[in-house]
DNA sequence: ATGCATTAGGTTGATGTCAACGTTATTTGC
DNA sequence: GCAAATAACGTTGACATCAACCTAATGCAT
């Protein structure tokens, strides 16, 4: 039956070894989780990381946040519409450059913002405590490696 | 400008601590670096996840793949549709539960796998290579207890 | 000054992602 | 045996994700 090309052991293989599929995996159920904290918030978390990137003094271009999202610009793009049309995010020109746009926090995202941090605490207080081998900071530091 | 409830500082502290974020970000990174080096081969990484996990003697049930792909049961038959079009894989009902149906890689499925495995082992081992903190298998622990 | 590469951003199409809800089949409790 | 609970799966709607392609503004080099 199993192609003798290609055996059980590869499936295995990638099944124990690949960091693409548990990276993926983890951050599925970790997006599961913070999304079900932030749900009476009316947030998810990618929602609520992009808010909280937005709390500057002055608000960045898409560009910026890039490499702080990690996220394709057009994605970000994408992500910003719900956030718009719900109010609680305005982009506005940019005054040195007429390409570019500045994403500003409305008063209505920023009280979001505000209403929601005890329960992204808690949570991050929470999976930080799961965390022993090399703690939460040997983690962050092998993702930053891979990212 | 900035609100007192809101400081920089609650920014800050996301941007640089928040697992989260950090996960979703090196997850974004490392899924376009595989689906880069698996593109020739007309695959994503995650249906290359997914194809490999149908690499066994019995084709398995939606709901046994769910475990291994931290995926939500909606989403995963929302993923094998493409794949069934493409003719990569098939599904055939069960003999045991009529609820359940198995998924089977076909010929042309098979054929795709092997030939992505070698990219995908070569991005692998460059992936596993950056990692010097803990080794990869310490991250993957890591990962584990995250999920 | 002007031409051209670069940069900021948008649009489209395909796919990935999940919650909420519904259907059908199995199992369990009595 | 049969009713209720459970389990496996599908569909829909909203949003997330990226590649490919497009427009417009900036900047730089001559």
């Amino acid at each position: 039956m199993m192609d003798p090309d290609l055996p059980l052991s590869a499936t295995h293989e990638v099944r124990d070894r690949c960091l693409c599929l548990h990276l993926q995996r983890a951050a599925r159920r970790l997006a599961r989780r913070f999304d079900a904290t932030l749900r009476p918030h009316g947030l998810t978390n990618g929602q609520f990381s992009l808010l909280m990137a937005l709390n500057r003094p002055e608000g960045p271009r898409i560009g910026d946040l890039v490499p702080l999202l990690g996220m394709d610009r057009t994605t970000l793009t994408a992500a910003l519409k719900p956030l718009e049309r719900r109010g609680l995010v305005c982009s506005v020109a940019d005054a040195a450059d007429a390409r570019a746009r500045r994403l500003v926090l409305t008063a209505a995202g920023l009280a979001r913002l505000k209403a929601a941090l005890p329960a992204w605490r808690a949570t991050h207080d929470a999976v930080d405590a799961t965390l022993d081998a090399g703690g939460p900071e040997g983690l962050r530091q092998a993702l930053k490696q891979i990212g």
